[in-house]
DNA sequence: AAGCTAATAGTGGAAAACCCCTATATGTCT
DNA sequence: AGACATATAGGGGTTTTCCACTATTAGCTT
């Protein structure tokens, strides 16, 4: 029996996972989490082999970090990131936390429970819309790229500016200057290897910087 | 017994309805549909009582469109807007094409079916995260705000700079000058009355412009 | 004390966006 | 035929970004 904790902050979705869960024998749901800071809580108090862990979950602890966090603690638990995007940025972070799996909200039910089989035996299970040879170059450039971590001066920069705020408009909420905000920009751009703006905010829009 | 249409792109979501409404008896779901186009065409053939409707559904028909479009088509039909967000703007679009329910994702499993329940028998169900006044006005206001729908092309346009892309790099999408695309973004401004760069974006991202 | 990071702010020039206009072609609706 | 909506594109001037630098201060760490 795999004891599963599903993880995402949409009560109906989460309701419907674990009935698709119920079909399948072997599967047992223990528990579910509705945010980053529950998900650990559960995960060391339930002791789940398998998490199916959402990424945009609410409440600051996004489903990565919440990751890496139950990885330190219990590095046995298999973990499958479970998202609507298929975008690379996402998929580079899936695989910089380490995690175990990754599928798309928009699978038939079946890959679901292949994921769960397929990490519970050990292996990587990574289910997402981009051809192998890009995803096998990702995992090979795991060790290499940094760590990404934005400040918090950063991440505040990077939110405005996904809302469309201007410099000088930032800068105004912040109380410094627009030329500051332009230096934490092109600071966070080098720290991601972004080239452009749209990348930019195209990073943060799959981040949920909103 | 009430039949029901489910509409969403996220074939796991999509499921996960059908399995929790398969604990009333009353209620029996007669079809799936993935888009807009594939709402419209499946309720014409199954014609059911009530459509569950994803607002975020991809190929450019959104929920609400293809709601309205329905509604135009078969007024007897009941639908249910069914979204992660409880921005005003989802709110108030709605209730502008005249949706019967609207309710959250993260609602718990039992307000789905009291909506589906609900507007089977005629009713209203908008169970959303805004005070009851502030909902009141908003139906009250329902008649008084313009129709405030773009073209194809404005929606485009709206797209790609929401995504941050620069007008000349939409310009090189689009095949057209640059020129043109400021042009299209001032409409959008004016018809939207939007005064500023940051309000276009986020009235983009608060009606998945994405 | 030296080194590092984060946050702040500046200069100066090139590029782009923004704003207010005008203008044309192609449709549709009445 | 005339009015209106849509999509296209340009002129010209102001403002803002963008980019590549330099620089200072505060707070850590070793």
């Amino acid at each position: 029996m795999i004891r599963v904790l599903v993880v995402d902050d949409h009560v109906l979705i989460r309701k419907g996972i674990v009935l698709l869960l119920e079909n399948y024998k072997d599967v047992q749901v223990v528990g579910e989490a509705g945010d980053g800071a529950e998900a650990i809580t559960q995960a060391i108090s339930l002791n789940p082999d398998v998490i199916l862990m959402d990424v945009s979950i609410p409440n600051g602890l996004d489903g990565f970090t919440a990751t890496q966090e139950i990885h330190k603690q219990m590095p046995n638990v298999k973990i499958i990131m479970l998202t609507m995007h298929n975008e690379v940025a996402y998929i580079q972070k899936a695989i910089a936390v380490e995690a175990h799996g990754y599928i798309l909200k928009n699978s038939q039910g079946g890959v679901l429970y292949e994921a769960i089989r397929t990490v519970y035996s050990g292996r990587i299970y990574y289910n997402v819309g981009i051809p192998q040879e890009q995803l096998n170059k990702l995992f090979e450039h795991k060790g290499h790229e940094e760590q990404c971590i934005l400040t918090v001066r950063e991440q505040e920069i990077m939110r405005l500016t996904v809302l469309g705020y201007t410099n000088v408009q930032i800068a105004g909420q912040l109380y410094i200057s627009s030329k500051t905000v332009e230096n934490h920009k092109s600071n966070i751009m080098q720290k991601l290897d972004l080239s452009n703006k749209a990348e930019l905010i195209q990073y943060g829009l799959a981040n949920n910087y909103m």
